[in-house]
DNA sequence: CTTCGATCCTGAAGGC
DNA sequence: TGCCTTCAGGATCGAA
């Protein structure tokens, strides 16, 4: 479900939403079987302590508390929200503040994932030790990529969306940006030349960018903090329009699975 | 080392 | 109405 857009934009919300000087009342973890299961002392951890600040790294929301950090993810179908009236089905967490409000962990699927570290291991952590540069850094630049890509002949859309290479790029994005950069995704990842790997960059952080201006995108179940849907979707090129006509050429978008993914590119505008 | 496929889980949508 | 199949913003693990 959610690629980087939409963890920044859950990030960018949190931040805003949680008091600064707002303690934790309680924590009531009501499912903890996810992913990996919820540490059982987890509430007993945030009790009392302060939220002193959200963070994103990759796909993972980090909530720094006292010497502690919460290591979030959102899998296929997470939400985190503060709830604003009943509870839901598959909310598996409820951080209650002291002025009253409830932050909720909502996750039908259960792919996500809730772990808290020592402050200090979380570069650590076999979740977050492996990840790859940050798409909207200066390290994500021609050179890393040219070496990264050498003698790798999966499809440069896989490549884009190895989080060991590159991290935040899902499907949706990866369909995106390889339009905008007019490359096909099929193509071999050693085959992709200099000037391409160029425009791949460049549609990277302008599709990145708009889409975390946009607020995400919202399919069917994402949602930000607030519980507003995102806007990028109608600002897609590519993405989920198998069929229809391609906005610049006119040309019909195609579609294949591809290691079990739907992808979708236009044969005119992407070589 | 790289690459591929199966797998975790629930729910929505579509075909019959 | 119901039953069955397929698919969904992800990532890990084991096998080849």
């Amino acid at each position: 479900m959610p690629e980087l857009p939409e963890v920044e934009t859950v990030c960018q919300g949190l931040r805003d939403a949680i008091p600064a000087n707002n303690k934790i009342a309680f924590v009531q973890l009501k499912r903890r079987d996810l992913r990996v299961p919820i540490q059982k002392e987890l509430p007993q951890w945030l009790l009392g302590q302060t939220i002193r600040n959200v963070r994103r790294r990759a796909k993972y929301l980090l909530f720094d508390i006292a010497e502690k950090t919460i290591i979030s993810h959102l899998g296929m179908s997470g939400s985190w929200r503060f709830l604003d009236n009943d509870h839901r089905k598959h909310d598996h967490c409820y951080i209650h503040f002291s002025d009253g409000k409830v932050l909720a962990f909502h996750d039908p699927r259960r792919f996500g994932l809730i772990t808290c570290v020592p402050t200090s291991d979380v570069n650590k952590n076999k979740f977050i030790k492996h990840l790859g540069v940050e798409p909207l850094e200066q390290d994500f630049n021609v050179n890393y990529l040219l070496q990264k890509a050498k003698g790798k002949i999966v499809p440069v859309k896989n490549f884009l969306m190895d989080q060991k290479i590159v991290v935040g790029i899902g499907n949706i994005y990866a369909s995106e940006i390889l339009f905008h950069a007019g490359v096909r995704p099929l193509r071999k990842t050693k085959s992709i030349k200099q000037g391409e790997w160029i425009k791949i960059i460049s549609a990277t952080v302008q599709v990145l960018n708009k889409a975390i201006q946009r607020k995400g995108t919202t399919l069917r179940d994402y949602e930000q903090s607030s519980g507003e849907s995102g806007h990028f979707q109608s600002e897609l090129f590519a993405y989920g329009r198998d069929g229809e006509r391609c906005k610049t050429c006119h040309n019909k978008i195609q579609s294949k699975m591809l290691s079990g993914r739907s992808t979708y590119w236009c044969s005119q505008c992407q070589k």
